[in-house]
DNA sequence: CGCATACTTGATTCGCTTCAAAACTCGTGG
DNA sequence: CCACGAGTTTTGAAGCGAATCAAGTATGCG
């Protein structure tokens, strides 16, 4: 756990407070580490899998307004209630810290807060270039940007230009970051890989075969 | 300036820090501070009017991705490059720091790192949930919730139920707001207006008149 | 007063949703 | 090994909400 997350570059000290203070801690795919309006009880660090952060209107309508990956951090100190569902996308390995506790511990460790500080900024930044997505790109658009989203984060690597990996959403999950139905998204991956610029081996797999093609369907971001 | 912005509750010793770093400035309604893709030179603290965070695609489609009012902090420490355009809607007084110097004094000054990072926290809350409306709200549902937003911002109080205040934004910039058209913002208020839920004195004046049952059309939010 | 800009209103179009059903995937048990 | 069934994805047809196109009407400034 060394390398990953928050811990890279605190000093011995720091991670032994945070070593002390995290318990890991399992979830099987679908299972929720927090429902939002709940009490926030816990921050954490992701060590493995995929998480999303959910928000809802009043009527059920879902809207999904984060994805976190290996090494991302999880939750929201010094808010006592949670904003957001946080639900595992595929089973996940974290690193849990009661929140009240990792915030006294933020308070004693400057470059814990500091790192902290760097990460919510970037996420800031990336929440608001999904607002212009979301806003104003058409299916077409935000399909493509999320498949190079996703083989950017997910895409070991680039063989021959060519990457594949495992989509850890359903089409529903990819409709609700999108803010668009499972059917538009599933019309859009059609027509992607009829264009050739994506290959579907099977339902959970993408191959980008075109990925400046791909770049250019996703239009600026 | 001492009880707005980051200012309120720092030590003396760091309000001196900050004077002596900060430089006052005006920009007139209309005028940019940063343009996206810029190098980042500044930071500041909004004194006075209301300015626009904006991102636009490739070819010119806009997105109003955050408003900041009297008080909030502006720019983005820690970024070498301007990310979203900063943009005075109305005339706005300024408390500028170069940000190199601003982020030294960050590193030196805990408590104000540690402000910045509760406003950063909330920042981001607030960017998640403009990303549900975005994703998954009506143009009346839109529509509605801005206008709330706005009285919660500008409307000084209530006097028997019924606000008043004066729009900061063209019907074109909420439009950007919300991920509408002109047109469309033009007609949703116009049918609020006709169901008595606000008035609309002059083009830039708004009237809650009825805020519960604007409520209801903002479902949710 | 006249011009430019902003806002409203109407008619039409289009992209996405909705509704409906067929095809596929995958785990289970015969 | 294959048949079955639940869940997911694809595909098709129809409808609707917001965009687009196009005037027309305020508003405000020199």
């Amino acid at each position: 756990m060394r390398d990953i997350s928050l811990c890279g570059s605190l000093t011995d000290e720091e991670l032994a407070v945070l070593n002390r203070l995290g318990r890991p801690r399992q979830l099987a795919r679908g299972e929720t580490l927090a429902w939002a309006g709940s009490e926030a009880l816990v921050c954490a660090n992701l060590l493995s899998g995929v998480l999303k952060l959910s928000a809802m209107t009043a009527d059920g309508r879902e809207q999904i307004v984060g994805l976190l990956y290996p090494a991302d951090f999880v939750g929201r100190p010094f808010a006592e209630e949670v904003e957001h569902s946080i639900t595992a996308l595929t089973d996940v390995e974290l690193c849990v810290f009661p929140r009240k506790p990792f915030e006294a511990a933020l308070e004693n460790h400057v470059r814990m807060e500091r790192l902290l500080l760097r990460r919510t900024l970037a996420a800031l930044d990336e929440a608001r270039a999904r607002m212009l997505m979301l806003g104003r790109k058409t299916a077409e658009e935000k399909v493509a940007s999320f498949l190079l989203d996703m083989a950017g984060h997910l895409g070991g690597q680039q063989k021959a230009c060519e990457v594949t990996f495992d989509l850890p959403l359903t089409r529903s999950q990819i409709a609700d970051v999108l803010g668009l139905t499972i059917e538009t998204v599933s019309r859009q991956m059609t027509k992607l890989k009829r264009d050739g610029l994506i290959g579907l081996p099977s339902n959970r797999l993408v191959t980008i075969r075109n990925r400046n093609a791909l770049r250019e369907r996703a239009e600026s971001a």
